[in-house]
DNA sequence: TAGGCCATCTGGTCCT
DNA sequence: AGGACCAGATGGCCTA
């Protein structure tokens, strides 16, 4: 937490080559009480100068009270900026472990959100198919090719192909179109190797 | 040019 | 009091 925004007054101006932030903080520092303790006078304060400071103190806070809600909100500013940075790296960082498509093209936010949340399903699911036929049969757990996962260019490919005896089951593209918020009925699993991977790489902006 | 996406600002609310 | 989070507003950029 602290690395995050250790370094928040560093790039403040990163966006805002020049604010007038400086300037607000620099009134603000100007106006700062922090130094009085260090300037004070040695000989001794006469009664009626409080009262005096006092007024005067009322009068400037009047004057700087702008300043310092300016300076907040800058502040505040400048964080919601980080904030949304940080956000934004986070995306990427999934963009990242999402298998890529092949023109490149950066999802958006919502579709990287949207992949992420199919891709995720499709992954639980194949664990979950793959544990019930291994569990019934005996037989190797149903892995999905690699090639598979790490081309979504191709979802009706030949590249897009089961380790297990189920690949057999349908060449045809079998798109799911229940969003993995619903998941397909039971009866439907048989396709789960085609759902699954349509079910991520079928999803279309808008679709979903 | 309209519409989508994005970054930023802003004020409000909640939490520590 | 100050920070985190959120949602609305706004303006810029890009594409069909």
């Amino acid at each position: 937490m602290d690395s995050v925004y250790s370094d928040i007054d560093s790039n403040s101006c990163d966006f805002f080559p020049h604010t007038d932030d400086e300037d607000s903080r620099a009134s603000l520092r100007s106006a700062s009480p922090d130094s009085s303790p260090l300037c004070q006078p040695r000989s001794p304060v006469p009664e009626r100068q409080p009262e005096k400071k006092r007024r005067r103190g009322r009068a400037r806070s009047e004057a700087t009270v702008q300043v310092v809600k300016k300076n907040r909100r800058l502040k505040a500013n400048d964080r919601e900026r980080n904030r949304m940075h940080n956000l934004n790296d986070a995306l990427d960082a999934l963009r990242g472990v999402l298998p890529a498509f092949p023109d490149e093209t950066k999802l958006t936010k919502i579709e990287t959100l949207r992949f992420a949340h199919n891709y995720i399903w499709a992954l639980s699911e194949t664990i979950r198919i793959a544990d019930l036929q291994a569990g019934k049969t005996g037989d190797p757990p149903l892995l999905l090719s690699p090639a598979c996962l790490g081309d979504a260019s191709s979802p009706g490919s030949d590249a897009c192909s089961w380790s297990s005896s189920a690949s057999s089951s349908s060449s045809s593209p079998a798109y799911c179109a229940s969003s993995p918020g619903s998941p397909a009925a039971p009866e439907d699993y048989s396709y789960l190797q085609q759902d699954a991977l349509y079910g991520f790489h079928g999803f279309v902006p808008g679709i979903y």
